[in-house]
DNA sequence: CTAAGGACCTGTCGGC
DNA sequence: TGCCGACAGGTCCTTA
């Protein structure tokens, strides 16, 4: 589910319900994510007040004085604010309970998800070699160009590839490959540096359109309020192939390009 | 080092 | 109606 936009609308959503609580208890109902929850979690967390909730790519920071604990979302992760006591469902795996009489609740079927814990003074490892973030000055045309340098893969797997950037996911990397009028499959390495910007632009702002919007809804995503995103209307190739392209009228075509769907328009895109 | 493919999970949808 | 395979928002790890 959660791209970039759908994490931070979930951020920016829990947030205010965290901020300056003390967690009074974390039950940990079913462990197994994509890495085990750790045995010591509930220790670091219980008694600690949340000082703030940040983002870093597409992990949530859950901040406390030790440290903080780390949360990423996966495929089909989604967290929400609940009064405690809610009766759990089969795929809530843990409650932050909090003394407001709240509680964070993380909902995650296919168990791509994690939810690990960084000391104060360290880095976690999965942290540790991400590239910058999309919103930031330190992405810009000039990066993206060296990242493309020599790279003979394609270029859609480039701006995908949390070393290079952070938060692009296969709905945005569609999106943007559009809006940059480049054909997904070029090879990163081949592509003029002027183009390159339009696409540093592109990611800039069809991310941005999207966090304004409270994200893209697919499936079952909500976020952390419970409200849906609105930004699936402004898709203009992500799930359309076969329909028209919105700025000509060609038909969009589908291919795979490392495993994933990609949807583009063959007259707009070179 | 780069690039490609597999792996990890469950739910849903389309086709027969 | 029921079963089976394909596919879905991510990304780490292994292999070549």
């Amino acid at each position: 589910m959660p791209e970039l936009p759908e994490v931070e609308t979930s951020r920016a959503g829990i947030a205010p319900h965290l901020q300056g609580q003390s967690i009074s208890r974390l039950v940990v109902r079913r462990p197994r994510l994509r890495w085990p929850i750790p045995a010591d979690l509930a220790a670091r967390l219980e008694g600690q007040r949340v000082l703030a909730v940040h983002r870093r790519g597409k992990y949530l920071l859950i901040e406390v004085a030790a440290g903080a604990a780390l949360l990423h979302l996966g495929m089909s992760g989604s967290v929400r604010i609940l009064p405690r006591g809610t009766p759990a469902g089969k795929h809530d795996h843990v409650d932050l309970e909090l003394e407001s009489g709240q509680m964070l609740r993380l909902t995650d079927p296919r168990r791509f998800g994690a939810l690990l814990w960084q000391g104060a003074d360290e880095v976690h490892p999965l942290l540790a070699s991400l590239g910058p973030e999309p919103l930031s000055e330190a992405f810009d045309a000039e990066y993206l160009v060296r990242c493309c340098k020599g790279r003979r893969g394609t270029i859609k797997a480039l701006i995908m590839d949390s070393h290079v950037v952070v938060g692009v996911g296969n709905i945005y990397a569609n999106e943007a490959l559009y809006l940059a009028g480049i054909d997904p499959r070029r090879a990163a390495g081949r592509i003029a540096a002027q183009r390159l910007a339009c696409l540093t632009a592109a990611i800039k702002s069809v991310l941005a359109r999207a966090i304004e919007q409270g994200g893209t809804t697919l499936r079952d995503f909500v976020g952390g309020d419970g409200k849906p995103g609105y930004f699936a209307q402004q898709l203009n190739v992500y799930g359309r192939a076969g329909a028209p392209c919105p700025g000509c009228g060609t038909i969009l075509q589908e291919v795979r390009l490392a495993q994933r769907s990609t949807v583009y328009c063959k007259a707009c895109q070179k």
